[in-house]
DNA sequence: CTGGCTATGTAACAAATGTTACAGATTAAT
DNA sequence: ATTAATCTGTAACATTTGTTACATAGCCAG
């Protein structure tokens, strides 16, 4: 975690206004068109802020982890936009509360809090961008392929065909076809719930 | 033009410090992995960002227009970072010059220009998530025609499909044959170079 | 008016992705 | 152990998008 990232948790502890929040998994945290009142800071968990597509596929944005708050959320703060997304909690989380005019007066008060809003910022900005790239040029397999380094843990995912096809607005049967492909090339091991990925060892370039 | 952006060209006439700078059109502005110095916000022209793929396909994030400023130069010069896409002149363009330091001192001492960052930020973080969304979810026929209505002036186009083609990252057969097809449903009247938009006289609903 | 350039039309085919419709496999529940 | 629920495999087909290869049409300079 960055330094940025550590050091707001430490200066929210240190504030005595800031109460904090508890949420169970999957909870919905924003929907589409909500007023957001107070900006949260993430202690422990995850959030996924993603879209629905008019016949409801789900697209994922990004994803809020420790340290980090929700881009979205502060947007819609400092402009008085309603929320353009859905979040929902992934893990158990837990977060600092922080009221919008206290989000404002820090802004101009405090550095250490500019340099966070603003990191995340360029941050999600930067993210997005990398979405849209992948989207306008890759293909499916690449950004399949893509997905699954990022979300594995060492080199094991635990989750369905069905939830990768959601998170890609794809088809599972699409995505169980590209995993076989990827399976027959020697990139992936497939289990039921699983994925094991076959880091290839390093070639010496040239 | 919103109130904000006309108030923030109104502020950067008053500042002595602030300089101005003249484009040609199709100047490159910036290009990946540049280091930003200065922060521009536009009085006329026009600047499209853009991304290039391997093969060298395009694809417009965005357009930057008067009373605007460039938001991922914004997120560059606040973070650090490297200008990840590229941009250039699409009209002959000015603008005001503001420098990193000055665009920092500002976000701290002038409500007017915090507010026009943060709406900046907002705007174009809004419109990367619907292009995210159209690109996810859409077909090139649909991400088409809204191309074609978000860039009329009146209801017509003077633009060749081989340009389209490179704004949407596809290709120029493609996009006559989907044109051709819009034109026989009605929606469009194809010249050479130039395209029609046929609005439906408004239906009463229900 | 006549080449030559640029833009468009279009057919035939290839590749990628989505859909439908099942069968079989694995796991969980009783 | 048997049943039920969930997950995966797979074939056949439809649709969308990309590619190749030309033909034709409009425009402009000489």
């Amino acid at each position: 975690m960055s330094s940025v990232k550590t050091g707001i948790l430490h200066f929210l502890k240190n504030q005595q206004v800031i109460q904090t929040v508890s949420l169970p998994p999957n909870t919905t945290v924003c929907s589409l068109g909500d007023l957001c009142e107070h900006f949260v800071v993430l202690i422990k968990g995850k959030v996924k802020v993603f879209r629905i597509s008019e016949d409801g596929r789900l697209f994922t944005l990004y994803q809020v982890s420790m340290g980090e708050g929700c881009v979205l959320t502060a947007s819609c703060l400092l402009n008085e936009k309603v929320f353009p997304a859905h979040a929902i909690t992934e893990e158990a989380s837990e977060g600092y509360i922080v009221p919008k005019h206290i989000m404002r007066e820090w802004l101009k008060t405090e550095p250490e809090w500019q340099a966070f809003i603003f990191d995340l910022l360029a941050i999600r900005m930067g993210d997005l961008i990398e979405t849209v790239d992948q989207l306008a040029f890759d293909s499916l397999e690449t950004r399949l392929k893509q997905w699954l380094t990022t979300h594995a843990h060492n080199a094991n995912l635990t989750i369905t065909h069905q939830k990768i096809a959601e998170e890609l607005a794809s088809s599972r049967e699409v995505i169980s076809r590209l995993l076989k492909k990827l399976e027959d090339k020697g990139f992936v091991k497939l289990q039921r719930g699983k994925i094991h990925l076959i880091i290839p060892p390093k070639q010496s370039s040239q």
